[in-house]
DNA sequence: ATACACCTGTTATTGTATAACATCCAGCTT
DNA sequence: AAGCTGGATGTTATACAATAACAGGTGTAT
C-alpha cells in the first residue's frame, strides 16, 4: 500500500471490485457469512474514499429495502469491523473500508476537513511516541487510535490558486 | 511531565489544587474569565484521572444548581478545552484535564479500559509514522488524535495475581 | 444613557449508539 | 421427522452526545 491511498488519482472501479473479491475469498476461507445487507455496506464504503456515517449507511439500506433500524447497519458494521474489512474513525464517529483487508493491522488516517477523504496509512505502532510512553509506563496497548485532521494535496492546492 | 501521568502513584489533592491555581493565573494573564460553572467543571477533570462524558458534568452540575441544560455543559467544555485547560478523548466522546495546562501541544492518551483511568502523554507529531506519511503525500496536518486503548499498569498486576 | 461583548438560561431538535426481546432459517442431532 | 442450536435479522424503545436558535442579564467603555 502508497502512503496514504486516497489521495492519488487512481481507477476508482478496481477499489469496489477488488475490495469485494478479497473480502469474498477472506469470508470464505474462513467460514463467515458475507450476507446481502453485509456485502452491500462493504460495497457503500467501497464506493467512497470518506467516512460514512451510520445513519447514512442506514438510509441507504432502507432505500434498498434491506433494512429499517439503526441495528440493521450497527450490526453490519461490526461485523466489517471486527473482521477487518472496514474501520471506524473515531475523529468522525464514522467508518470507512480497510485500505488492507483482512491483515490484522493498526491504521492511521488523514482526515482532509476540506473535501472529507479519508486516507489510510499504516501506523508503525512500535517506533511511535505512543508506544515509547507505553513502554515507560508499562502500559499494555490494545489498539491504537491514530488520526491527522488537515488539508490535502489537492484542496492546498485549490487555495493557493491564484484565480479564485 | 512524567511520560504519561496518571497511573503512578500521587497526591491528588495537589492535583486538583495546582490545575486549579495554572488556570486561574492563566486567564488572569489573558482576561479570560474563569466563571463559576467553568471553574466547577474544570474542578470535577481535575478530580479524576478518567474522562467524563458532558452528561455526566452536567449532572454534577444540576447537583449543584449551577446549570439544567446540555448547552451549559457543552459551553464550559468548550471553553476549557479551547484554552487548553481539558482535551477532548475523542475514542470516549469524553473530556479530561490537561496535564500541560496553556501550552500549545498534541497530547496522547493511554486509556485502561479495565480501570478507566486515562493518562496523558506528549506525542512527538512530528516524527511518528503519522507525521512521515502525511509528509509524503503532501497533507498538511492540523490536530492529530493519538489514543490507545490497553492495560494499565496497576490492572495488569491485578490480572497476574495469582490468587483471585 | 447606550452600545457592545460576553456569559447564562431555555426550548427544541438532530445525530449516534445500544439494550432487549422476537423471529427466522440452515444445519446438525437424535 | 422432530427438535435443538447458532447465527442472522426484525422491531421497539431508550440512552447518550451535540447543537441551533433565541431570550435575558451584566459589566465596561464611550
Amino acid at each position: 500500500m502508497t502512503a496514504a491511498h486516497g489521495f492519488e488519482q487512481h481507477n476508482h472501479a478496481t477499489c469496489i471490485r477488488d475490495g469485494l473479491q478479497v473480502a469474498e475469498r477472506i469470508c470464505a476461507e474462513r467460514g463467515l457469512q458475507l450476507t446481502p445487507v453485509r456485502r452491500r455496506v462493504l460495497e457503500y464504503l467501497l464506493g467512497e474514499h470518506r467516512a460514512l456515517g451510520a445513519y447514512e449507511i442506514l438510509d441507504r439500506l432502507r432505500g434498498e429495502g434491506l433494512g429499517k433500524q439503526p441495528p440493521v447497519a450497527y450490526r453490519a458494521l461490526d461485523f466489517l469491523v471486527s473482521h477487518g474489512f472496514a474501520h471506524r474513525v473515531e475523529k468522525l464517529n464514522a467508518f470507512i473500508a480497510c485500505g488492507l483487508p483482512g491483515q490484522r493491522h493498526d491504521p492511521a488516517f488523514l482526515i482532509c476537513s476540506s473535501c472529507g477523504t479519508v486516507a489510510e496509512a499504516l501506523s508503525n505502532s512500535q517506533s511511535d511516541s505512543l508506544a515509547q510512553a507505553a513502554k515507560a509506563s508499562g502500559f499494555a496497548i490494545k489498539r491504537t487510535v491514530i488520526e491527522a485532521e488537515g488539508t490535502c494535496p489537492s484542496c492546498t492546492d485549490a487555495e493557493e490558486a491564484p484565480c479564485d
